[in-house]
DNA sequence: GGCTCCTTTGTTAGTAATTAACACTTTGAA
DNA sequence: TTCAAAGTGTTAATTACTAACAAAGGAGCC
């Protein structure tokens, strides 16, 4: 009975590629709508289908639809993002231990990072999950409290694991700069954290697209002479470049 | 700062997979809700995103769901460890302090768990980000390295966490049992990880799937008088019941 | 600058869909 | 038969959504 109905549903989907509640009901009028929500219900669990407001929407239409809009994709603050990850990854050497932070910046540069032999911590379960599917990188991940907004961790705990842990180099990325305030993030803990980070890596990176420049966020966690190269794209302001540069910075 | 904006959810979206409201609202502080919905909705023409009750999702979320869905037929005993993830979830009550690992069937777990106020521990990455999706949990994800076949990480410096907390209740799994060798797994620092935990749990709750029984791995963690209560699915042999129910634990 | 038009954003109230809770029914096994 | 479990229907309460209008910001023009 029950899966009997289920499977018609299903394929009515399959045809249709979207219905609305109020048409499954005209389809099956011996049922209640509460049983064909709980049907969907099930249907999505199974995968088959996606509910929406008012009614539900089948799988294979969706991948029609997001067809579509893959081949429309010229998006401009996300190419920019890629853009700088796939430079920094060019920048990663064989055997070199490595800290990476855990905001989207970082996330593309996991996807570009190449499959080499090195020691990568992070503290984004994300940019974790992303590399984990490299097989020659060994990952550490800093523990802690989940942030949900951003999917990365943190606590004081952390700060435990770098006492005894030095890194060659440190990418990291900041969602606010200005030339007097600095490189700044909205989590205190976070901006802890990146401050010990500052202090046992040899060398930092900082990735920063240009739509960061000019906010301010609450927390300064680094300022110019703290970063050794700075890796922005081609909408990065002349004069911002020369203030970089005469700290001897190497802007890429 | 439209656009801008935009871009930026579609990122979110893209590396998270499914949002709410709620959530996105947290993301962007200064913009008001409707505004966000506004921007759903044109991102939804776009194609780029699905929206559904509650918040969005993006299309790249719908593939990787639906082709989760044809695994999951492929693979036989899902079912018992699903059932056996819906049964302890039940026992789950609010405001508890838990520890969960980072099992396939602690995944399980997580997707069926209720968004009731409650502390979780895990040491496991895709645990964690299941669980980031419940807005009334916090999650402390217990930091080391990453393992790649589970996703689970564990260290020695781990440990260190431990010695300041206590949980009420750990759900645990192993992925071997005999009555002779109790309860094992594969890797020795999860061994270790577990024992710690099984000292600093109050009560320990067992998740066993039928297929593990009569197995041996390396490293035993527990044996059959550590637990309180056993997760099991109806494949359970009888014999073994009773023995569990002679040592006083609770067989489900 | 001051003025307009137009786009973007915020607020509110009203509507619609969804979930939750309970009661009833069916089914199948002991 | 009797019991338990699964399925279904009904209602009430919650939650998300839409619509409509008001306010704020920008670009262009005089």
């Amino acid at each position: 009975m029950k899966r009997e109905r289920i499977e018609e549903i299903a394929e009515i989907l399959d045809k249709r590629g979207k219905m609305t509640l109020e048409q499954l009901e005209k389809e099956f009028p011996n049922v209640s709508q509460m049983t064909l929500r709980r049907d969907l219900y099930q249907l999505e669990e199974d995968g088959r289908i996606i509910r929406i407001r008012g009614g539900a929407m089948s799988v294979k239409e969706v991948q029609k639809v997001s067809g579509e809009a893959y081949t429309k994709k010229t998006t401009i603050n996300t190419d920019a993002k890629i853009v700088i990850a796939q430079k920094a990854a060019t920048l990663i050497d064989e055997g070199i231990s490595l800290f990476l932070d855990g905001g989207t910046t970082a996330m593309y540069l996991s996807k570009e990072i190449p499959d080499i032999n090195c020691n990568v911590f992070t503290n984004g379960i994300a940019v974790a999950m992303e590399l984990a599917q490299k097989k020659n990188i060994n990952i550490v991940v800093v523990g802690g409290q989940l942030m949900k907004d951003n999917l990365s961790t943190s606590s004081p705990v952390a700060k435990a694991y770098f006492d005894a842990t030095n890194f060659e180099l440190a990418i990291v990325s900041a969602t606010a700069f200005t030339p007097q305030n600095g490189f700044s993030c909205n989590s205190q803990i976070e901006s802890d954290l990146l401050k010990q980070v500052f202090q046992k890596a040899r060398h930092v990176y900082m990735m920063l697209d240009s739509s960061k420049i000019g906010k301010i966020n609450s927390y300064t966690f680094a300022h110019i002479e703290d970063i050794d190269v700075l890796i922005t794209d081609d909408n990065f302001p002349k004069e911002y470049k020369a203030l970089f540069e005469q700290n001897n910075i190497v802007v890429m």
